[in-house]
DNA sequence: CTGATGACTATAG
DNA sequence: CCTATAGCCATCA
């Protein structure tokens, strides 16, 4: 089915957010190939099935707020794994500059040998 | 098929 | 910074 491998896609990408760092909803969906499906990425997550090993709480809105209401029990589970991985969210929010993901940067970083004259 | 939902987002005030 | 609003789009009932 369709629908399947596009949740499957979200799920893989989110996978991939390394420690230390988030992503956005909306950033989710486009690197999974779904521009604007920021709302079908909150849907993945909410669904989750028991036992899965999804690193979550490393999705935040665009803004870098945690996308629960405060004092929400899952607002402060979120808060503390972050905390664990050295995120500090101050007021739910979280200093995008500092911990968004940046996946092209990463392959940069692994890949050294790509072209850097570029600019 | 139709209308409601929502772990979203960009924009305006 | 915060609230209000209008788009957005796969799923649900």
């Amino acid at each position: 089915m369709d629908s399947k491998t596009r949740m499957q896609r979200i799920l893989e990408v989110i996978r991939d957010i390394p420690r230390g760092s988030v992503a956005s909803y909306g950033q989710i969906a486009e690197i999974a190939g779904i521009p604007r499906g920021a709302r079908q990425v909150g849907y993945t997550l909410r669904n989750l099935p028991d036992g899965h090993t999804v690193p979550w709480y490393r999705v935040v809105q665009a803004s870098g707020k945690i996308a629960f209401a405060p004092g929400s029990r899952q607002y402060a589970e979120q808060q503390k794994r972050l905390a664990k991985e050295g995120i500090a969210a101050r007021k739910g929010r979280i200093d995008m500059h500092k911990y968004r993901w940046q996946p092209d940067l990463d392959e940069l970083l692994w890949k050294p040998s790509a072209s850097w004259d570029e600019q």
